[in-house]
DNA sequence: TTGTACAAGTGATTCCAATCACACGAAGAC
DNA sequence: GTCTTCGTGTGATTGGAATCACTTGTACAA
């Protein structure tokens, strides 16, 4: 499939380059429909492109030595992976899988360091995505101290929120939820466990299992609630 | 006391600026000596200024909604933090606490943040510098998932052995080790688990007390081992 | 339709780290 | 000197999550 620039313009980071970049990257670029459970990028490896992703999660994954996964993060559209050789050099740190069905738009990484070599709004996005990394594993991590188990999975549930609907406390939707296995991995707990939490959480209407595709939260602030610790199962 | 350019000079991040610019963040600097348990940056405070740790050990905490510590990574001398606010003007993620007593010196942000904007080598250091704390987070998390848990220890253990000595494998030295609760934290253990670990990693000569101040490791390959999961206790 | 993955639900059992409740020694403070 | 504080060492108890071993449900392909 054909990459424009205009499709480039989509993700907030390349619409800061001048559109003589962007033509010259969308040359060197392309597109590619990925399945469930799809490698997006392999851990020690020195991948040469950055991935963008314009629909669908990854999740960044780490295995331990006796080959246990870890859940590290997750990768919504308009965001990227994969930009950390940007700087370093250095072999990319975790797999990248994809969780829902997703398109990515792959760009090579020198191209991509070419172009933010004369573009400093550029470098200083990638520093603020960085940044952003940062706080959201910092976060992730801070999830994991938590004693009570239903209080974690709640509060990565809020995370999975989308940021729009967090305003109002009323109903809320997370659309293709990471499944029971994948929520385990990020919390350091077993799917069994990460089930029977759902389970209880059913009861209490705080979730509802709309299909496959679909989570409900018919009040946020319960969530919420739950998730600080004000409110126990 | 005074703080010079040469003593900004020693930390490699700095070196990249022109002597000017040195000559100036220098004027407006200041070096401070802090003790244990002294809090250096405060967690959702919107901190004015970059702390460069000169010696001593500084340690990341943040704590959850029920109080309990979380120990996030450690700071080396050489290294700095605080950073963040440089590229989003956001507030400070965690705690940064003194584990031995440091000498730091104190760089206001908003003179930083003048002297990086004509300095794109600085930018570049600063990039390299998130991508390296991406890349500690997302080890120390992994070892999080280890079920083994004097693995986690032995792995813990292992990154804080300086880096210079980990090429020839033979004997290593860790200087002012952490406490068992620091190390705690950083695990998510409690802290007698941690001293239980520890009596039979010194029954087994893996680590040997050295004093308050240094932990002596007769052989890191052996610690490697325990670490990797190819030995067990 | 059957078959085959994959995701989720569930009980029984096990086990191991947290917790509690101490003791002990060293280092500073005063 | 004594008094605290802090780091460490150790046993007994227990709770609660992992594990195992299933079943059930569901989506999609052949």
């Amino acid at each position: 499939m054909v990459v424009t620039p205009e499709l480039l313009g989509f993700f907030p980071l390349l619409k800061l380059l001048p559109v003589g970049s962007l033509h010259a990257l969308a040359q060197v670029s392309s597109v590619e429909k990925m399945a469930r459970r799809a490698v997006v990028l392999n851990a020690g490896k020195h991948e040469d492109r950055v991935c963008f992703l314009f629909e669908g999660r990854l999740q960044g994954v780490d295995f331990t030595v006796d080959g246990r996964e870890v859940g590290l993060f997750f990768v919504e559209p308009g965001d990227f992976c994969g930009e950390l050789a940007l700087f370093d050099h250095g072999v990319q740190t975790e797999f990248i899988i994809v969780l829902s069905p997703a398109l990515v738009v792959w760009v090579p990484l020198d191209s991509l360091r070419t172009a933010m070599l004369d573009c400093p709004p550029f470098v200083n996005f990638l520093g603020e995505r960085l940044t952003r990394r940062i706080r959201q594993l910092t976060l992730q991590r801070s999830l994991l101290g938590m004693p009570n188990i239903s209080q974690r999975v709640c509060s990565q549930l809020w995370l999975l929120v989308e940021e729009s609907e967090k305003a109002h406390m009323k109903e809320g939707t997370i659309r293709n939820p990471p499944t029971h296995m994948e929520i385990a991995i990020m919390l350091n707990l077993s799917r069994e466990t990460v089930t029977r939490v759902f389970q209880t959480l059913q009861q209490q209407d705080v979730v509802r299992r709309d299909g496959a595709t679909r989570l409900q939260i018919p009040s946020l602030s319960l969530l919420k609630a739950y998730a600080d610790g004000s409110r126990e199962l």
